[in-house]
DNA sequence: ATGCCGTGGAAACCACGA
């Protein structure tokens, strides 16, 4: 089984790259992040055609979250992080395909910090947190994926020293991601690559793709029923190159089949 | 160190992203 992140920064604008690498790349369960898109403008039939069933929690001009599956039935679980009923943003929907819980997430930016912006991303990773133990307790395999806007550690991002006052990489949100992983979670990109340079968003001026100045921001976090499932995990850095292409490049992983 | 690019929505510029 072989399930894909991909921030697709507008769903409509990307619908071309979005088919395309749908076609070419076949994922059984693919997790989509700014769709930018109000609700009634999700382009289902498009999807549908190409053998995609989805389920989708749209907003106006920013965010929006989707789960996409191929030939398998998607189960919706929730479509809003618990813990903050104030909070507005699309940026969480849950379901199950397949036996998994699938968790698709956009986690904050964070920018400017300090300030507002920064604490509601923080905040944001805290109720993620609560939920992510929630979700190991219930002894069900899950998979929480998506934009976490975090660099992990300095091999995660092309200067680190640039980035240390950014949200995407300060002390408290580094730690933030280490608390939630530490619960029981596994970086699956780490674990089948731990020591290379592998970077899943590349910013759309000064030639960063072709310079190769990269973030890792976009992660598969795995329960521990997955951890022995795990065969392949991989970013589609080509389709960064596309024309018209999002300033991230899909990842994906691939699961054992039971 | 930076919004130089790109998207969407409203209005012919602005907010936002990372």
């Amino acid at each position: 089984m072989k399930i894909a992140t991909y921030n697709v920064n507008g769903v409509n604008g990307r619908l071309p790259v979005l088919l395309r690498w749908l076609e070419e790349t076949k994922p059984d369960v693919a997790c989509l992040q700014e769709l930018k898109a109000p609700q009634e403008n999700f382009p289902e039939q498009a999807l549908l055609d190409a053998g995609y069933k989805a389920i989708w929690h749209g907003q106006k001009s920013w965010n929006g979250v989707a789960i996409l599956a191929r030939n398998m039935e998607i189960t919706e679980r929730c479509r809003v992080l618990p813990g903050d009923p104030d909070d507005l943003h699309s940026r969480y929907i849950e379901a199950e395909v397949n036996g998994i819980i699938i968790g698709c997430l956009y986690l904050p930016n964070g920018n400017p910090a300090p300030g507002p912006k920064f604490d509601y991303k923080l905040q944001w990773f805290e109720r993620l947190t609560t939920h992510a133990a929630d979700l190991l307790a219930s002894g069900l395999p899950v998979v929480l994926t998506g934009d976490y806007n975090v660099m992990p550690t300095e091999i995660d991002v092309y200067k680190p020293e640039r980035w240390v006052n950014d949200a995407l990489f300060r002390p408290e949100t580094r730690e933030a991601f280490k608390t939630l992983a530490a619960q029981g979670w596994t970086d699956a990109i780490r674990k089948l690559h731990p020591d290379e340079i592998i970077y899943t968003f590349f910013d759309y001026f000064r030639d960063a793709y072709g310079r190769n100045a990269g973030l890792r921001i976009d992660h598969f976090l795995l329960s521990p029923q997955l951890d022995s499932r795990l065969i392949a995990a991989a970013v589609d850095r080509n389709v960064r190159g596309w024309e018209k292409s999002s300033d991230h490049a899909p990842v994906w992983i691939e699961l054992a089949d039971l």
